[in-house]
DNA sequence: TTGTATGCGTTATCAC
DNA sequence: GTGATAACGCATACAA
């Protein structure tokens, strides 16, 4: 691999000028032609690697995900690689779904400044080990937020979609609603499941503890429960699962059984992935604004690399409710 | 940021010596002990970048993939991840899916020493430049080979697959078989359109090209598709379609319009993305071994960044058969 | 505008 | 086994 040092032996100037050339600087019109000339003739790449060690930088952020495999992340993934390019930073994109370690290993790379800052979009990662490292390097939070933190998050306020969501039900006279909901040991799927009363409560309903199911927010989870919610069907108006993937699954639970939805019993999903327009039936769900989270997520980022306040902490992004044919009035009984 | 250089200082011992310590090479213990104190303190961390500099060695590769978003190739990154980690390595994730010169930014970090390596599963990148990066550094394909190349490469053998799913149609009496290809312009979609035709062939059905359609693997183009085959329905016994998500576009299709699934037309999908199984009617396809598939393409670049001979130069790897229930025996007329 | 010289933080090569 | 020192390839302060 050609060097500097030999674009400039050959091009009769400093390595300096050389440096100056890639740059952009000032150059006699002269020196520039006979350098690129140089750069063409030897096929010379400037070495990012040393250049990173000079500049301090690397231009390299970590997206760090629990599932690149989940089409809600990849959307996220999708916002933040676009915003980066633009910004002219490459994302190196990290799951944590295997040994917790890999996760560390991320972390080794922002601290050992091979990337200058890190998108965490995943709860699995400890705080402390969050708040230790938000010292030192830019950190962001997206799709969650973390209580009494100075780090800068964004999310969709859940507690309001979901009530949202729920308040749609009812207002279609639905009084039974069973709520698929994530793992309970999630802010995310507990703050849904406060939206969720929180309808209740205000229209009068009372909230039963039997109607709620927990999932972990996939396909298989999702068949599952719909399984275990036609053992006690005729108690069910509606379903609320909190995405729609585990949504398709009922959908397949609740088809095998010949079921109809919604003339039987109303669905309605979370996320609106995109095969939930093209599922029979196609969901009503919200809308969650994944790539454009993702690209206020890295605009975020970019703030803190180049030093600049940051007003709110955190910041909401509006879902929207998407009506399909999954979800129907209650029939009157 | 403390360098080794403070740490040297603080265990009054030199900076060769700290280095030692870091790379286990043997050093007295009570000087060890002294290092790894002095570290623990500072909260020292290596930079990486200084030291793959000197290294010459970033121990990163990059995944060039046309779409992350797909299920398909998030497969294959998580068999490339799982592996790379196993050997030390991280990976960098490139989608090519916007402006071209993304997908060159990607080369600019291999050649700028950045990466050590790339495993590229697109078909977008031209062969030439492919050609001219691989004799400097470590390529391998993924998904595709190119032909008269010495690129170690790994795919199925998707005109065989293509031939074992059109036989089974066939052996379950289907005659009039649509075939709902990928882009025509790629060697892929080309390819399974063969392994078809021969078992047409073969089984002396003769073919019939308006039997074929073009999509683009996605649901919406099947869905369109699936409309448009409508239109002919009574021409047709069953479908094959070369993607999963296009088949249940198609589903979506027939299904809006009563059509009974395999009852009235069979349908069988190509790759076994997880929404196959809950689907309904859940489809018939080939399994696609795509995270083994990512596996071995890092094992196949691990061989070339460790300058091992590689045997073959294209590997192929077994597809599966899946029978579920979107396809059942003709009807005889 | 240009060249010289130095340093970024680490590892490798020497002597000792 | 250890320490001094050079070198990795580039960018920049300074002098010219």
């Amino acid at each position: 691999m050609p060097t500097l040092q030999d674009v400039a032996n050959l091009a009769n100037v400093s390595t300096a000028t050389v440096s100056r050339v890639l740059t952009g600087q000032t150059v006699h019109t002269e020196n520039k032609e006979k350098v690129e000339k140089a750069i063409k003739e030897l096929n010379y790449k400037p070495n990012t690697v040393a250049r990173n060690l000079r500049r301090k930088k690397s231009n390299l952020i970590i997206a760090l995900m629990p599932d690149v495999k989940h089409q809600f992340y990849s959307e996220i993934i999708r916002g933040i690689e676009e915003e980066a390019l633009k910004a002219g930073y490459n994302v190196l994109i990290g799951s944590n779904t295997f040994e917790s370690d890999q996760e560390l290993r991320h972390f080794e790379l922002l601290e050992g400044s091979q990337a200058d800052g890190i998108i965490v979009g995943t709860s699995q990662v400890k705080q402390e080990l969050l708040e230790e490292v938000s010292k030192r390097k830019p950190v962001v939070l997206v799709n969650g937020h973390l209580t009494g933190s100075n780090i800068p998050s964004i999310s969709i306020d859940n507690e309001r979609a979901s009530y949202v969501m729920t308040k749609h039900l009812l207002q279609l006279q639905h009084k039974r609603i069973a709520h698929v909901m994530g793992p309970s040991n999630t802010m995310l799927a507990r703050e849904r499941l406060k939206g969720y009363k929180r309808a209740l409560r205000e229209a009068g309903v009372e909230f039963d503890k039997e109607l709620v199911y927990e999932g972990d927010y996939f396909f298989h989870s999702g068949y599952e429960i719909g399984k275990r919610i036609l053992t006690v069907q005729e108690t069910v108006d509606a379903i609320y699962s909190t995405s729609d993937e585990m949504a398709i699954g009922i959908i397949r639970a609740l088809t095998e059984k010949q079921i109809k939805i919604p003339q039987e019993i109303s669905l309605v999903g979370f996320d609106d992935i995109t095969i939930s327009k093209y599922s029979y039936p196609s969901l009503t769900t919200i809308h969650h604004p994944r790539y454009e989270m993702g690209k206020k997520s890295f605009n975020l980022l970019l703030k803190l690399l180049n030093n600049k306040k940051i007003g709110k902490k955190h910041i909401f992004l509006e879902e929207d409710l998407v009506v399909r044919e999954s979800c129907g009035a209650a029939q009157s009984t």
